[in-house]
RNA sequence: AGGCGCGUAGCUCAGUUGGUUAGAGCGCAUCCCUCACACGGAUGAAGUCCGCGGUUCGAGUCCGCGCGCGCCUACCA
């Protein structure tokens, strides 16, 4: 046994730990053991350019629990880190802090060198533009600054990640995997490209897909609009966008409303415009909205988007992808008008405007003298504000429009039904978690459009004919082989063709596109197992045991992974899901940068100790958003020296122990039985809430009962403990204390890894094998104590802790030390908990310092609640 | 507007299939340096289990209706 310190150094043994952690390899996976005897992790992979706080901390210890658990079971663990470096967060990143720009058509500069411009003035920046390979390589060198201080912290909070399975999401095996993605799903025919109005973000200047989108409540305003019909009289529109009146298509009203009926079949002409559009029945009018009546544009909303596909009607697109309205040409299809000239001079003074701008200038022209055709006002009375929701892109400021544009998209609409199915297939911690894939895949109204018009990211491996009129031929795409990927066709040429005939009438071009981030991490369990370049590989991983998340992503990350799994492999990714909730701040809202209010992870570890800040995220219930409470660290601190001081208390009772610790054979004394038989409670709670993912009900078992130890049973225990003479009553202490101590660092280990492996070393820890380390000694059985008798009577342990507490009570209230002398000790209480009392009444009497001559035990009533009526009469004086 | 979850001590949270007198920690109060630990320990005060109604011998727990909070979906005339 080695020299005991007597303070626990967390700082020293926390680095020295992770150092001889790396060197055993004791996170490692072995690719040589079979898929049975594997436990896979399909680790969250984390923004780079993202701030790191206290939420990511609370999630992957989350993880890190269970996998500890899982490898103390004997399990093979394949517990990889990857990084999620592909997307807009990096190209922003990126592009501030080098001052570059990605153009795909630029040619690879292989002696170009990334400089940072961070700090320098703006006026001194001059943007500089850079291919896209040489802005994934910018990336990779900033990201592995980011990258480095992710695995300093993730480090030093234990997690037992394998550090030599790394992947990044832009690195050539990610976008390898990513096209691959894309060329099976093509082979299966569940990819489409189409020239089709899409939700566009006009700041991005890119499309965004369903799950990206987000509503927010924005204040409008009602302009009731005059239009003429043609056959004489009018009807009032009330629409929240003017400025899309010359959009106008059609004019529609519920088919059951009657004060339209007589209207339906016949025309109507648009103010300002002099557009004769068709006033038509549709479903979706509702008679009691505004006016009843509405103006079809192209496009307002999504309904407008819908109705349109079905009515044949033409596009007058005026929402440019800048957001600005396009320049058109009244009195030419299909911008036709009864008076184009008069038409075109409305529309001049709103061209080039912003949709917020030429709202506000269409309601002045809707105001003048002459706007309804014929004379007279077109705007009629107040505008009226009301409160709607308005679809934006999450990371976007602008409301999004939707622009006709060309995008590829993956067929899930059609598979509603199957894509349900898989997620009856996978279990879902905690349960009800899965209503929201529900409801998610029930809600599902586009299909997943998968291209994005950045210039950072994975490109489509794709290129496209021109014809001889210089047109792409987008219908008959030309598909990159397999065994060539990853590759872009921006340098890349198609097959048969060289770089002289890119761009050229008879030649090809390249899709300009990338792939939406989430096509890429949806395939982070393909990525992980090298699906498509090492099928043995795949074969060990695929499909993995466990997914952690977060919930808010189950729309994006859960759902888009269970498609790509379906369709490539007919399988679910992983067999569980388990849900981490949030931390919030005191006012109950999402702790996150933007706010302001999130705590910096390092100063946690400095002060709480890595172990005692994994306490504090062990206590939240699985899926459950917990407050942020930073009294609970010191909770954790103070467990983790209390693990380091009972050890050493256990530990110098066995000092002069020669040879081997004492087995629990000879546990013959009935309260080291009740010791060892609580522990058996302790060890099967522990083991059935771990084995349903439940870290949290685990944790709580094992600290309970540690206490328990602490506070009462080497309490009671010590004064027998202390003897030097090698008695079997002394032995029975020692036995219980070596096999309680360990037992309880087994129980411990997932949650405190420092500190437990620490004290493990100065006593359990063999040279080689399972045991050099307690992560990968076996979790405890009950069956290990199967040998150890019950004590004869129920409740030995509850009644020693009793009349402890009864001693030290009058000894409290008498304002006396513990070691304070009692004269005379009467207990009266029924047979049955006398018979357990008298079993382990030596050890309380001892711990209480009670002469055993002292005490009087009678048969009687005890107070309600209690098993014993004690009265304690003290000493006059402590002796000398 | 639908759905999911939640509402328990000043605070953060446990509370199994309904079953004596509802628990823990923090905080608070009083006390104790004791040969593992004062970075400790002992003892104690503290609750209308959100409200109303119902089922039941019995409800924090089950059912209904409200109120409040969070989230997920839907909602751009």
């Amino acid at each position: 046994m080695s020299e005991i310190p007597k303070r626990y150094d967390h700082t020293a043994a926390e680095q020295r730990w992770r150092e001889q952690w790396d060197q055993w390899k004791l996170h490692s996976w072995d690719e040589s053991r079979p898929r049975e005897e594997t436990f896979v992790v399909d680790t969250p992979p984390p923004t780079v350019s993202g701030s790191l706080h206290v939420g990511h901390v609370f999630s992957y210890t989350h993880q890190d629990l269970l996998v500890r658990f899982q490898r103390m079971q004997g399990l093979n663990i394949a517990y990889p880190m990857g990084w999620d470096d592909n997307g807009l967060p990096t190209e922003r990143r990126v592009q501030n802090v080098l001052g570059i720009r990605c153009n795909p058509h630029l040619p690879f500069d292989p002696d170009w060198t990334p400089t940072k411009v961070e700090g320098m003035k703006k006026k001194d920046i001059t943007i500089t533009e850079v291919s896209r390979q040489n802005f994934i390589d910018a990336c990779s060198v900033i990201t592995e600054e980011d990258e480095k201080a992710f695995e300093h912290l993730w480090r030093r909070l234990g997690l037992s990640l394998d550090w030599d399975e790394q992947y990044a999401t832009i690195d050539d095996l990610s976008r390898r995997i990513s096209q691959l993605s894309y060329l099976d799903l093509v082979e299966k025919d569940q990819v489409y490209n189409l020239d089709s109005p899409t939700m566009w973000d006009i700041d991005f200047q890119t499309a965004v897909a369903q799950a990206e989108v987000e509503d927010r409540p924005q204040q409008g305003l009602f302009h009731d609009i005059r239009f003429a019909v043609e056959d004489g009289g009018e009807l009032s529109v009330a629409t929240t966008r003017p400025e899309l009146l010359g959009a106008c298509i059609a004019v529609v009203a519920h088919p059951d409303d009657e004060r339209y009926q007589p209207l339906f079949g016949k025309y109507a002409i648009t103010p300002l415009f002099g557009a004769r559009v068709p006033i038509l029945a549709a479903d979706h009018a509702d008679p009691e909205k505004g006016t009843g009546i509405l103006m079809v544009c192209t496009f307002g909303d999504a309904m407008d988007v819908e109705w349109w596909k079905q009515s044949r009607l033409p596009v007058k697109q005026l929402i440019g992808r800048n957001g600005r309205l396009v320049p058109v040409v009244f009195g030419q299809a299909p911008f036709d008008s009864v008076n184009p000239e008069a038409a075109q001079a409305a529309y001049d003074q709103i061209a080039g405007l912003t949709a917020k701008q030429a709202k506000k200038k269409s309601a002045e022209l809707l105001a003048e003298e002459g706007s309804f055709p014929g004379g007279g006002v077109a705007l009629a009375g107040d505008l009226r504000p009301t409160d709607q929701m308005v679809k934006f892109y999450e990371k976007g400021d602008r409301p999004l429009e939707f622009v006709p544009t060309r995008q590829w998209f993956i067929k899930i609409l059609e598979h509603k039904e199957a894509l349900m199915a898989q997620g009856e297939k996978i279990q879902w911690h905690p349960a009800h978690m899965k209503t929201r894939y529900d409801h998610w895949v029930e809600g599902l109204n586009q299909d997943w459009c998968i291209s994005r018009q950045r210039y950072f990211g994975v490109p489509f491996p794709v290129w496209y004919p021109v014809g001889a009129d210089g047109e792409s031929v987008f219908d008959e795409p030309i598909f990159a082989a397999k065994d060539t990927l990853p590759i872009d066709p921006q340098y890349d040429c198609p097959p048969g063709f060289d770089e002289s005939s890119r761009d050229q009438a008879g030649g090809f071009t390249g899709d300009p596109d990338v792939m939406d981030t989430w096509a890429t991490s949806s395939l982070t369990p393909q990525i992980q197992s090298h699906w498509g370049v090492d099928d043995a590989r795949h074969e060990k991983l695929f499909p993995m045991d466990v997914r952690p998340q977060s919930h808010e992503i189950i729309r994006t990350w859960a759902f888009y992974t269970i498609v790509k799994a379906w369709m490539h492999h007919d399988q679910v990714p992983w067999h569980h899901v388990v849900i981490s909730g949030w931390i919030l701040d005191p006012d109950r809202k999402k702790m996150s940068k933007s706010k302001g209010n999130v705590v910096t992870p390092e100063n946690l570890l400095d002060e709480w100790t890595a172990d005692g800040v994994r306490y504090w995220a062990a206590r939240a219930r699985l899926g459950t958003d917990t407050a942020y409470d930073p009294s609970v660290f010191k909770v954790g601190k103070r467990l983790v020296n209390k693990v380091f001081n009972a050890s050493r208390f256990v530990l110098m009772q066995l000092e002069g122990v020669e040879g081997d610790l004492p087995g629990f054979e000879h546990i013959t004394e009935p309260l080291d039985m009740a010791l060892v038989d609580r522990l058996r409670m302790t060890i099967t709670q522990a083991t059935s809430a771990f084995e349903a993912f439940d870290y949290a009900t685990a944790m709580q078992a094992a600290e309970d009962d540690f206490w328990k130890f602490c506070d009462h049973y080497l309490e009671l225990v010590k004064l027998r403990s202390y003897s030097e003479e090698d008695t079997a009553e002394r032995r029975s202490a020692l036995a219980a204390l070596t096999w309680g101590l360990k037992t309880f660092l087994k129980l411990l280990a997932p949650f405190l890894p420092y500190v437990t492996e620490e004290v493990w070393s100065w006593a359990f820890a063999s040279k080689e094998g399972r045991d050099r380390s307690v992560h990968t000694s076996a979790w405890p059985t009950v069956d290990e104590v199967a040998g150890v008798d019950r004590p004869d009577y129920d409740g030995v342990f509850e009644a020693a802790v009793e009349l402890l507490a009864a001693i030290r009570g009058a000894k409290t209230k008498a304002q006396k030390s513990l070691r304070w002398p009692v004269a005379r000790l009467e207990i009266t209480g029924p047979e049955v908990d006398r018979k357990a009392l008298e079993l382990i009444l030596n050890d309380v009497l001892r711990a209480g310092h009670v002469d055993p001559e002292a005490v009087s035990i009678d048969n009687g009533p005890s107070p309600e609640g209690t098993r014993f009526a004690v009265t304690v009469d003290l000493a006059e004086a402590m002796p000398e």
